[in-house]
Formats: C-alpha cells, sequence, structure tokens
DNA sequence: TAATAAATTAGACAATCGGGTAATGGATTA
DNA sequence: TAATCCATTACCCGATTGTCTAATTTATTA
C-alpha cells in the first residue's frame, strides 16, 4: 500500500526574517502530510518562486522590503493560481489585516501561533477554509457590511429572490462574466445567437437585474462563478 | 492523568430537527474535552438555556421556527456572555452568511461538515478563532471592504502597467460597476451623454478591455470600486 | 509663454442589447 | 397520458453601446 500515501499539501514561505524562515519550515516539515518546497526573503523573488512550483498554500509575511505583501498577493492573484495564501505579521493593524484579507489571504495569523497550530491551519486553508487568528477575528467580523434585516430569513425562497439557474444558465454566465457578446457566446457554445439571448435574457430575470453588467458584477461577488 | 484533566468546552445545541441534534450531540460529546450541556429546538429555548449555563460555544442553526438563528445571535450577543458562536445551515445564500458573521457568529459551518471537523471548530471557535467554511469564505472575503481607502498600499499598486483612470473616470467607473447605462451615468454627474461615453470609452482603453462588462468584472477582482 | 493633459460637448454610424411573442422537440414528472 | 420544464430557434423593434472625428475650456507643467 505505498499508493495509500496521500500527496502533501504544498508549501512556500515569503518571509525576510531568516530566523523566523527556519522556525516556519521546521514547524511544518515536521508534519509528514506538509511539504515546503521553497522559500523567498522578499515578495518579487517570492513570486518567481510561486509561478514555478504553483504551491497549494503561500505563508506571506507582511512586513516584508521592497513590494510589501499585500501587493504581493494581488499579483499572486493576477496569476489565477488556486494557491490559498496565509497571512503573517507580528502586529495586528486593523487596516492590514482587512486589506490583506481582501485581497486575496485567505487566513490571517499572528507570528506567535502555537507552531502544531499553524499546521492545523495550513491544512484548513488548503481546503479553502477561511482562518482568523483570535487576535484580529472580532476586528475583522466588525468590518463586514452590517444587514439591518429582521427580514433576513421571511422563509427560504432564494439569495434575493434568486431563481436557481440551469445548467445551461450557468455555462452561458461563465462566458458572459468573461465580457463576451451574445454573438460570441453563441459561437461558444455552439447554438444560434437567438439560444444565447434567450439564456441571457432569462438569466438576467432570475438574477433580478437589469442587465448584463450587474449580473456579471453580482455573479464575481457573490462567488458564482 | 486523572489530574491534568481540564475543564471541558462547554456547548449548547440550537436546532429543530432531532436527528441533527442527535448527530450534533454524538459528534462532539465523543471528544473528551468537549461537553454538549443543553439542547434546545427553538431560539426562545434556547436563549434560556444560554442565559443559564453561558456556555462556551453555541452551535446555533439559522433556519430555527419561530425567531430565526440570526435575531437569536442578536439578542444573545446583547446578553453579553463572551461565548462565542457557530452558525449552522445547509445552505450557502451569500447574505445570511454576511448576515450572521456581522451579527454575532465567529464561525459558518455547513451542515455536512465531517464531525471531527466539527469538533476542531468547537475548540478553534472557543479560543476566538474565525473559521468559516470553504463553501462560503471566497464570498465572505469578497464582502470586506476594499483597500483603496486603506492607505496600505504605496500608491497606485495593483494593475500590471495600467494606464492610472483620472479621478473623472474613477466616478464614472463606480457608477458602470454599479450596472448604470451612460445616460443614467450622465444624469447623475450631471453632464451630456456624450461625456460619459467619452470617459467610459478612455476608461476601457486605459483598463485594456473591450467592452463594460469586463471593465466592471476586472474593477471588482481587482478591488478597484 | 507654450505645451500638455483633462473635462466637456457634439454628430454620426454600425453593431449589439434587451424585451416582446411564439413555436418546436426532448426530458421529466404527476 | 397530460403537464411541466428546459433548450433551442426565429423575428421585430426601440434603446444602448462603442468608436470615430472634432471642437472648446481650464488647469497644470515645461
Amino acid at each position: 500500500m505505498t499508493e495509500t500515501k496521500i500527496k502533501p499539501i504544498t508549501v512556500i514561505i515569503v518571509e525576510d526574517f531568516k530566523l523566523t524562515r527556519v522556525g516556519l519550515r521546521c514547524a511544518l516539515n515536521a508534519n509528514p502530510d506538509i511539504d515546503v518546497v521553497a522559500e523567498a526573503e522578499d515578495a518579487v523573488e517570492g513570486l518567481k518562486l510561486i509561478e514555478r512550483y504553483k504551491p497549494d498554500v503561500i505563508l506571506m509575511d507582511l512586513g516584508l522590503p521592497g513590494m510589501n505583501g499585500i501587493e504581493a498577493m494581488i499579483k499572486c492573484k493576477e496569476m489565477h493560481f488556486d494557491s490559498k495564501i496565509i497571512a503573517l505579521t507580528s502586529h495586528d493593524r486593523s487596516e492590514e489585516v482587512i486589506a490583506s484579507l481582501s485581497s486575496g489571504a485567505s487566513a490571517y495569523c499572528l507570528k506567535d501561533i502555537d507552531p502544531s497550530k499553524l499546521a492545523d491551519v495550513v491544512r484548513d486553508v488548503s481546503t479553502g477554509v477561511c482562518w482568523i487568528d483570535p487576535m484580529v477575528a472580532q476586528m475583522t467580523l466588525n468590518a463586514l457590511p452590517k444587514i439591518e434585516s429582521v427580514g433576513v430569513l421571511p422563509e427560504k425562497s432564494s439569495s434575493d429572490g434568486m431563481v436557481p439557474l440551469t445548467e445551461r444558465e450557468f455555462e452561458v454566465l461563465k462566458h458572459l462574466v468573461m465580457g463576451k457578446s451574445n454573438t460570441e457566446i453563441a459561437k461558444e457554445l455552439i447554438v444560434s445567437v437567438h439560444t444565447a439571448k434567450a439564456h441571457v435574457c432569462s438569466i438576467l430575470q432570475k438574477m433580478c437585474v437589469n442587465d448584463r453588467v450587474q449580473a456579471a458584477v453580482k455573479a464575481v461577488k457573490e462567488g458564482m462563478v
């Protein structure tokens, strides 16, 4: 049963302090299911390594010299790998927390985190979990938009009275979000323009929006695509 | 190690389905460090029990009959215990997620979560961690305010060699993202339609996109708005 | 002062969009 | 079997879009 071994979670560490870097690597490599494949001491080098290794998880220090961690995360997201990012700092500035989480990070850890707990976070994050350190959890939650609606749950129905899209409509929606015209969508899906238009039309109605721009924005914001 | 036993994490479950309730209790009580001290099948009863037991963690179903879970959480927070709340549902409506997290929940789990993982979440949350299920993590992070307001970035930032937009163009872009037509944008900014069109045109060129949909999507994804 | 950039307006034109209405075949369900 | 839902196609029509050229004013910069 040599083949029952599961592929380990690959990790890249981007951190300028040598000592911290060593500490992180040791803490993580102590776990057989986690594999630190590369390390960088600045963002530029880090981005190169990320491009080469396409790791599952990136441990990103925020206080890097030169390009800071947040800029690096933004560039990282633009590369469209689905690497998950854990933001790592020693301080807890509110703006920095929010900025990193809204710029691509899936987790926020303070550096005094317990090493074994960090490994847990790496595992969690690799599956898509959002994990936020207790020290900054409350401030993050407070930054979420308040919803003044006692009627948030007036029966189920839908996400704003949203009728679920059919499979085909989802396909169309994806192309729509890419900015394709009805003609282009029709060509991609090998149907007539009329069909594409029909789908778009019913997408707009089901999503309760007036035009394709609103549909695209809503789809992106709600992570439908 | 009878004397090394640590005080277990106390938990109250508020869930209307008997079967789910039993399942939750079993899954959690299987852990010696977790103690389900009480259960309720509706919010009113739940609040009474919470007041009596002041548990470390509350497992709150959102789809309760009568007073719903979100209302219950708000009332719960008003009681000023520092119980942590885990919101629990079987669906993943965007508004429900945001609403519960901004109303007091520290975690959001979908009901198909692995039982042993749930125990981990209970432990995490009891220490103050914010934990969000992978299925809804992205949409939650997207709901966080974008960074342009935060002075974390040393000028400009993202966008690969993108020509910077002028102030006016940014205004237009904001309206564009809301799905407004050129006519509507013109009306809002008190200019002629020609002007609005001119701005849109130069926005498209500067952002290197072909149409307003792509512009809107790019703006949202890169947090320009 | 001269040059440059931004904001504004205008007219025109082909292409596209969104909303109607309506019909057909296939699949699933009551 | 009848009733629905979905995907598909078609036509019409008014509104909107994106691009073009071209002009004026203001503010900033060289």
